[in-house]
RNA sequence: GGGUCGUUAGCUCAGCUGGUAGAGCAGUGGACUUUUAAUCCAUUGGUCAUAGGUUCGAAUCCUAUACGACCCA
């Protein structure tokens, strides 16, 4: 990239010579009003009631157009709101002020003020007595028919993105809109929000391979968190029955349209409650979220047609396998040498060393996930791969734990917690061999956890819900980076 | 990690089987006091991602690298 074309030039050059004049960076303007404020109020008022009040208004915001005529013009200031249009008389501002208006570039920061009118084309405006670049652009922004287009670019320089593309400055909106609704949502049922540490000496509350950090006075080894979910359960015994945190969580694993190495996750966890009771919860949350972002339950992503209005199908991981491998029936997903012997014929590769609950989970990664549409939550979750779920009363193979896919994306995961200290102790232990064999991405032994059970936490369940897989869902974004600000980018 | 595609002016893009680098917008100069992708006339602007190679000659062919997009694991 050129640093020092000649556009950016010849834009300094402009800024030099204001310097000479006045403060080239002033910030004693105000705005009387946002353009979309003006546009609520006056857009449906004809010209014959608007032009003879000569109501005064003061806007500011970035030039966006510009369109000069001899002695006229036109300029458009895009703000936070919308965009006004000014539009500048040479008799009305003068000599000085006009030639100095026509020197002005896409992208400077302008202030201006004057009378309300309607043009012959019955487009709002100001009538401009009062104008003043208040900063100037020095850097030409993109085309303003086909706007940034290139991904990379979109992405690296944000700031432009959302200068020019309305759709991408929505999609953030939005995000905001749905993160301050889950927040009041889950204070409305008197889930306490909390914040719990970032920087762990014992990662742990998922499987999933954590960074690394250093504290230099300490001299010690930090990990950041890859879950918050082992702090948030000492909240439970310390007596916060409902808690929840929004924050991030940091993995230290590929990058792909669906992973970002720092993801958001609501987490929350509800004392004297089960894994039943979480997917009611979710389920109505999801759909007073389609109400309140999309105005409706039924909305379509990436050409998927989705109607959050019908039940979420609740079923379990083995029957699914069932359905959507050929040939399995639900009991031979019981059954390890059965389920290798369908890996064989089909020239599925799987490890020899997996138990059977770890050989369904693959089976469903491979047959089922992608075709889950509609909102499901699977359920039954083998115990192998649960190392935090309650086992199920019933049937000590699986656990009480679902997870949620919408659209082949897993969206959630939750489950009754595993209360009982020893369980808990032997499934760490379980862990640490994995670990110790080479998984890097088992979990430790966190002995102040065991601790904190020990002194009896009541029996609860717990969920994460991925907020940035909801923001794609609900934006109809294809891609992870489409609705993070500033996603992960490998150094230019 | 593997595969496919991409990288040309500030932006959006052309550039055929190798023969001196193009357009629109933006910019600059000029005309125009109700335009809205304003219009009209003139005009500036390039390390063709990077590094090698083939060739009399490379944006174009070959190799490697970087970054990105998409697909797969």
């Amino acid at each position: 990239m050129t640093e020092d074309n000649k556009l950016i030039a010849e834009r300094r050059s402009k800024l030099d010579a204001i310097r000479t004049q006045r403060n080239a960076y002033p910030n004693q303007y105000r705005r009387s009003h946002l353009a979309a404020d003006l546009h609520d109020k006056f857009d449906a008022m004809d010209k014959e009631t608007l032009d003879p009040q000569n109501i005064e208004v003061a806007v500011m915001g970035r030039m966006m157009s510009q369109r000069l005529f001899g002695k006229g013009g036109f300029a458009v200031l895009s703000d936070v709101s919308g965009a006004i249009q000014l539009f500048v008389q040479l008799n009305a501002i003068g000599e000085d002020v006009f030639s100095d208006f026509k020197t002005w570039d896409m992208g400077d920061i302008v202030y201006g003020k004057g009378t309300l009118f309607k043009t012959k084309t019955n487009e709002l405006s100001v009538k401009v007595t009062e104008l003043r670049m208040v900063t100037k652009s020095l850097r030409p922004l993109p085309e303003k028919f086909h706007g940034l287009s290139d991904q990379e670019t979109r992405y690296r320089q944000r700031y432009v993105d959302l200068i020019v593309n309305q759709d991408s400055a929505d999609v953030f909106k939005t995000r905001s809109k749905m993160v301050s609704h889950i927040r009041r949502y889950m204070e409305d049922l008197e889930f306490l929000e909390v914040e719990t540490p970032m920087m762990h000496v014992i990662p742990g509350g998922a499987t999933a391979k954590p960074f690394t950090t250093h504290h230099n006075a300490l001299d010690l080894e930090l990990y950041l968190r890859v879950a918050p979910e082992l702090f948030l359960k000492r909240l439970t015994v310390g007596g916060f029955e409902k808690v929840f945190e929004i924050n991030r969580n940091f993995r230290n694993e590929g990058v792909s349209t669906k992973h970002n190495p720092e993801f958001t996750m609501m987490e929350f966890y509800w004392a004297y409650a089960d894994y039943n009771d979480l997917m009611d919860l979710t389920e109505q949350l999801f759909r007073s979220l389609a109400q309140e972002v999309k105005g409706t339950e039924q909305f379509s992503y990436q050409g998927h047609d989705l109607d959050f209005a019908q039940p979420f199908r609740r079923q379990s991981m083995a029957s699914l396998v069932a359905e959507y491998s050929d040939g399995l029936s639900e009991k031979d997903c019981n059954n390890l040498s059965l389920m290798q012997q369908y890996c064989d014929n089909k020239g599925v590769s799987y490890d020899k060393k997996w138990k059977k609950g770890e050989l369904l989970a693959e089976l469903f990664d491979l047959y089922v996930e992608e075709n889950l549409i509609q909102p499901t939550f699977v359920t039954e979750y083998p115990i192998e791969i649960s190392p935090l779920s309650r086992r199920n009363d019933d049937n000590p193979e699986i656990t009480d734990r679902f997870e949620l896919f919408i659209c082949g994306n897993e969206i959630a995961n939750g489950f009754s917690e595993l209360n009982d200290p020893e369980d808990q102790a032997d499934r760490f232990r379980q862990q640490v061999a994995n670990l110790e064999a080479g998984d890097d991405e088992a979990m430790h032994f966190d002995a102040d956890y065991i601790r904190a059970l020990e002194h009896g936490m009541p029996p609860a369940a717990g969920e994460g819900i991925g907020i940035d897989r909801l923001v794609m869902l609900f934006t109809d974004s294809a891609s992870i980076r489409d609705v993070l600000l500033f996603p992960y980018m490998k150094p230019e």
